[in-house]
DNA sequence: CATGTTTGACATATAAATATCACTATCCTA
DNA sequence: TAGGATAGTGATATTTATATGTCAAACATG
């Protein structure tokens, strides 16, 4: 069970345009040389991180990218989700009633991992890119 | 954020054998066709669970498979693990002090993942075979 | 308004996870 | 001890995730 490399790139891009002052920007370029991410990966994450309205971009000379809004207003949680869709799907969720639990009866699995999903949707819902880079709240 | 679909069928797997009296055995190809898993893949699937020690596998005619302990001694962790490995790894557990934290102080996001990942340890820790097919503990 | 710079979009390449196949080793039973 | 049944193993195929490359669109500046 791991967080896919995009959802760790995304994040630490955000954490990255975190750092810098509210309203200006950074070039994808220099992200990717700051944080370790592939040159030309980023761009296809950055796209998506736009998409979800978690970013702004503009483009030409002088362009780069931002956080669309203050990082305190930004979670984990709405980045991994952007990125990879909601958390831990496992077959057992995705089709309720059939849980490959034996017989008819309820699904004990099944049961755990909501509990287990609600908890983890908690962690990363308390978790906003203000306290990430400032370590405070 | 996902558990892999071999670690999602290695529970199943686990869940079926776990239904019948202890010490009996079981054919992979009846507990693919009951849990929906693909027939030829299970094989590969309930190697890795023989190698890691959770169950115990018999060729020949009448063979099968059969947990190697109580399924009160299973947690669901030892089975996810012996698939996946270890829980959500990230680059930023990976590589401690380089966790791509801008300048030189400490990464708050390894701090969280930490604290995160051992939750997650401890739920599946929790939750062993015997509740999870019989609901009781 | 021409030029250079930077992101957007899509096509392609590579790597990893998932799934299948063919063949071997082992074991029970007659 | 021969035959059938079942898991073991490794090779191969397929699908998905990751990464790169190419070109177009937008923007600032002179």
């Amino acid at each position: 069970m791991e967080l896919s490399r995009q959802a760790d790139y995304a994040i630490r891009a955000m954490m990255d345009l975190a750092e810098i002052p509210e309203g200006e920007l950074s070039q994808t370029r220099e992200i990717a040389r700051r944080q370790e991410i592939p040159e030309k990966y980023l761009p296809t994450i950055v796209r998506t991180l736009a998409r979800a309205g978690l970013i702004r971009t503009l483009r030409g000379s002088h362009g780069g990218i931002s956080l669309a809004r203050p990082a305190s207003k930004i979670t984990l949680r709405d980045v991994v989700e952007a990125i990879d869709g909601p958390v831990l799907l496992n077959r057992c969720e995705i089709r309720p009633g059939e849980c490959g639990g034996v017989g008819d009866k309820n699904c004990s699995l099944h049961t755990f991992w909501e509990r287990m999903v609600r908890d983890i949707e908690d962690q990363m819902d308390s978790i906003d890119f203000e306290y990430l880079v400032s370590g405070e709240r």
